[in-house]
DNA sequence: TTTAAGTTGTACCGATCGGTAACGTTGATT
DNA sequence: AATCAACGTTACCGATCGGTACAACTTAAA
């Protein structure tokens, strides 16, 4: 019956995270998180540790494979500054709407738990790390980009940066309620126009 | 010990609330909740009948008592459509911060629960019934109020509303987050530039 | 071929989950 | 005074929770 991993641990792992990333980190039992996996709680505990540990690893692979790609549109060359925004708000939701995956954001959700009480700390910690990565790369364009200092931008950077993350939650929770993509794009414009970038 | 009630059925209830505020309606346990409520379980099932029978009543409590009053700022007489407007998010934004309440809103905190199935029919239908209803009143007002049809907004008045209703949600994120209600008081007046309708 | 390490599957652990049966007590009604 | 319904308390139900001990088995190295 064994004595070789007979599992990618990899895949594993990117089935955990759909798991979490529909249930959120209480939400997921190891029956279902292992189920979803393919494998068996032992295999589970020598593999990942618990499920503090495996939430950990698909968390970070979360961030790794899923949020911070999102970034490249950001700093994309020959792209006016409006258009970078843009682009980098539609990746965010078109993937938020995604059918493939669960609906919203893994992020925002399991951040949201944390005032539950019921999130430990290291998972608390690089949840609200990650959330805030995506206010400093928005702090970091509207205070270094020239043409973001030429609008004017940069005085009100982190206010700026605020509402763009807050519109970011605003879709993630709709999309979670079945908004469509459709609709939500014209969310993105109206956002752009409130912070004087129109499209 | 015992012959006459010895709580306040609408005092529980308003614990109840609190609790599933707090924790979602998964993540608030029996014990959790009649030990706020300050009674045992088999009072609160005579009571309430159980779980998901106790949520609806707490929910509907919420919509009556905490969500609904928030609607009397967009009809206020004497005042212009662009300050009803943000006099009601700011008093949405306001609870969602208070400091008294759990952070954030009720509505969208367990309407997110819905996506990972395992809410059941009534409580779902019950959450997104009272969600639309908020952007339904925005609807109405911006297809029905003469100084939103003077300014052109009835041709969009859907797009608005869901503008609204997403800040809204994003701002229930952020405050669950931690972000005080001083700094996302700037996000509502970028969102209301944002759809034509400035302070 | 023996040995040691590593894997899987099952069966189990104590704790907690939502929910209830049973009992003694109390207060209002008759 | 007798009755009965409603109450609070305790103790318990089966199911599930996160987590683990253990045995059967397979592979690689010795």
């Amino acid at each position: 019956m064994s004595g070789k991993r007979t599992f990618d641990d990899e895949k594993a792992l990117e089935s955990a995270m759909g798991v979490f990333w529909k249930k959120g980190y209480a939400g997921a039992s190891l029956a279902e998180l292992t189920q979803s996996m393919g494998i068996n709680k032992p295999s589970m505990y020598r593999t990942f540790g618990n499920k503090e540990a495996l939430f950990i690893k698909a968390t970070q692979r979360y961030i790794e494979k899923n949020a911070q790609p999102h970034f490249v549109h950001l700093h994309q060359e020959g792209t006016s500054l409006a258009q970078r925004i843009k682009n980098y708000m539609t990746s965010v939701v078109s993937e938020q709407c995604t059918a493939e995956d669960p609906k919203g954001c893994y992020i925002f959700l399991c951040q949201g738990e944390i005032a539950s009480g019921d999130m430990p700390e290291l998972p608390s910690n690089l949840l609200n790390q990650a959330s805030k990565k995506i206010q400093d790369a928005l702090v970091e364009i509207f205070t270094h980009d020239p043409e973001a200092i030429a609008l004017g931008l940069e005085t009100h950077a982190t206010s700026i940066a605020l509402c763009i993350a807050t519109t970011l939650r605003g879709t993630a929770s709709m999309a979670r309620a079945g908004i469509p993509l459709s609709e939500l794009e014209t969310v993105i414009e109206h956002s752009l126009r409130g912070i004087g970038l129109p499209s």
